[in-house]
DNA sequence: AAGGGAGTGGAAACCGGTGTCAAGAGCTTC
DNA sequence: GAAGCTCTTGACACCGGTTTCCACTCCCTT
């Protein structure tokens, strides 16, 4: 029996040998237990970074797997872990600039991790909305999903990753979730500069535009220049404040309806770029010069605050990093650095479409 | 024996009825054939569209299905399929509405079919650059891919993918590959639209600003541009020809050069919108107002076309629908209707900052 | 009525990993 | 020197599907 079953054995290891070596076939964890002579329980454990396998033959099965480029099957792995390998990011969010950017961060937060990242772009009106995103996770049982603005500020959104006991990262302009589930971009502070640098200029009249107001952050922005013009003890009047919608045209819109104001403001402090664009434009239609006539800044410092004239004194927000921080957070990998928690702080970029106020 | 085991079986179905019901745990295969009074393998005939079920009895399963809400877990399909239900899309592209509608087009053309989108940014010059994208898609398995440009030029990625046997399709403004692997752009009949309304305002000394060279569609939108002027009688002069980067600056950088010859052209054709924009702000610097004294389109009609001054008169691509169309073939969907390959071709948008030239 | 083919459904193996649990090795301890 | 302990290791079942193989039912010939 043994001396007829071993010849066979050995026959079979040729076989598979020789299909794995041709490249026919990638290598299996069967494989490299073979190679390494253990069983594939033991290869497991060395994936799995188990403390109970001894020094010297977690280095023989390393020293295997380095050599035939052995990676574990995700699915397989999946299917017993009994969850996916893949984080969602779900995001209902007009600005693409922001999407790829944000993608781009969370890639790198994951590189080298086994990971990988699914878009799962999503209308928050639709009534099916809850529903696709609940089938969205389980169907793939999602590792963890990530939310930017605005789906991050929807409490729906929460209670149900919560509800199934999905792990989520909510990125969003302040706190609302415990402080493992929050990436915090504090662009309250970002606009307080913004506003300590338009008070330091000299001017006192100034304009600001408002986003979306079903995105947090178009508050925030707003609460933090009155941050900073009440600690110059000046205060926003609610005049001069006008609703956007953080596009281009409702940019043009608010400013013509600012601009018309007596007495105009010296200043227009737009909620993101895309509506200090439109502002610019509304100023060149009425005549007036930027920033001889009128200071225009925006928020964000995507492209367009570069491809416009003139180029705009923005608020630099790292979405990349945000990103970055959101998914090492999410999948808590030891070996990076925690981050720099200083590093997604937006700061100001002055550039040159804001000036001191004409001397009257 | 029998009368033992039939009680037990009914006590294991009544528990697993009960957390089934709670909603503690999801539906399996094995739930529906059990409730449906039949094996799993039927069940996965059901599910895989096998012919060789009865009709009364894939009612009765599909009803089952539809009433538990039963979806087969992607991951041990695939794992007995030996490939995933994840469709990659590796890209290397500067432009992120560019990126943002073609994603959000790929998930067009999959909603509903159990895929999911999986996406790949890339550095096609990086010297790891094929063997990451190998070990992306032989790790996850992948479905297939969708290389939009500029990855979908490069044949080194098209023979890696034949050699590997993985699905692909490739969006490119040329056909570069077999009909079942290619979505044909047509940049060139766009820029020949565009050429002949430049003619037909009267241009006859027309700048041209290029592209990448490394993008295809570069040399198809130029081409397309001569076609136009050689239809009319005219030809393209070399000295009126700049090489630009598809950025803002470069086209700034370009415009400035081409309004520095003598004669100065009448019009500028830029290779996309960023460069016109570029453009806009050169002459604006000249002295020169738009489109009186100069005439300025793009191509693309992203955003940024309707974000300057005065609104880009340009060529509309509809990225959106090439994405869907692309995974549409990709998983060679019945349902869905082919896709009327005339929807993909750009077209002419004429606004206002294109305008017959000043007579002399 | 027996033979043969097509249509239908089940049992068991398999995809490539992981969890459970028990057994073997090597070392103390009394 | 046997019991008792910890440290390693492997056998086996399992994750939730599919495929292979086979048996069974029908139904139509001859």
């Amino acid at each position: 029996m043994t001396s007829s079953k071993t010849p066979n054995k050995s026959a079979d290891d040729t076989d598979a040998n020789a299909a794995l070596e041709s490249g026919r076939r990638r290598a299996t964890i069967n494989d490299i237990a073979r190679l390494a002579g253990v069983s594939k329980k033991t290869v497991s454990r060395v994936i799995n970074q188990s403390p109970f396998v001894r020094e010297e033959t977690r280095q023989r099965i390393e020293a295997v797997i380095a050599e035939w480029g052995y990676a574990p099957d995700p699915q397989a792995r999946g299917l017993a872990f009994r969850r996916s390998f893949l984080i969602g990011m779900i995001y209902d969010n007009p600005n693409p600039q922001y999407v790829v950017n944000m993608q781009l961060g969370l890639l790198d937060g994951m590189r080298g991790s086994g990971f990988e990242l699914v878009v799962h772009p999503c209308d928050r009106s639709s009534p099916t909305f809850l529903q696709d995103v609940r089938m969205f996770i389980e169907r793939q049982k999602l590792f963890g999903v990530i939310l930017p603005p605005s789906v991050s500020e929807d409490e729906r959104v929460a209670d149900l990753l919560r509800d199934i006991g999905c792990e989520y990262i909510r990125i969003a302009s302040v706190p609302l979730d415990e402080e493992e589930h929050m990436i915090v971009g504090h662009d309250r502070l970002g606009a307080q500069a913004m506003g300590e640098h338009l008070v330091g200029l000299g001017h006192q009249r100034i304009g600001f535009i408002t986003g979306l107001p079903s995105f947090r952050s178009s508050h925030e922005r707003k609460g933090g220049f009155e941050d900073a013009l009440a600690a110059a003890g000046l205060k926003l009047d609610a005049d001069y404040v006008v609703q956007g919608a953080y596009t281009f045209e409702s940019g043009l819109a608010a400013g013509e309806a600012l601009l018309a104001k007596t007495p105009r403001p010296t200043a227009i402090f737009a909620g993101n770029d895309e509506m200090a664009a439109g502002v610019l434009q509304a100023a060149r239609r009425a005549g007036l010069t930027v920033p001889e006539d009128l200071t225009v800044v925006g928020f964000d410092d995507f492209q367009i605050a570069q491809a416009v004239w003139p180029p705009l004194t923005t608020v630099h927000i790292p979405t990349r990093q945000v990103g970055r921080m959101a998914t090492e957070k999410l999948i808590a990998r030891e070996g990076h650095e925690p981050g720099d928690p200083a590093s997604i702080i937006p700061h100001l970029v002055v550039r040159e479409s804001s000036a001191a106020p004409k001397p009257v």
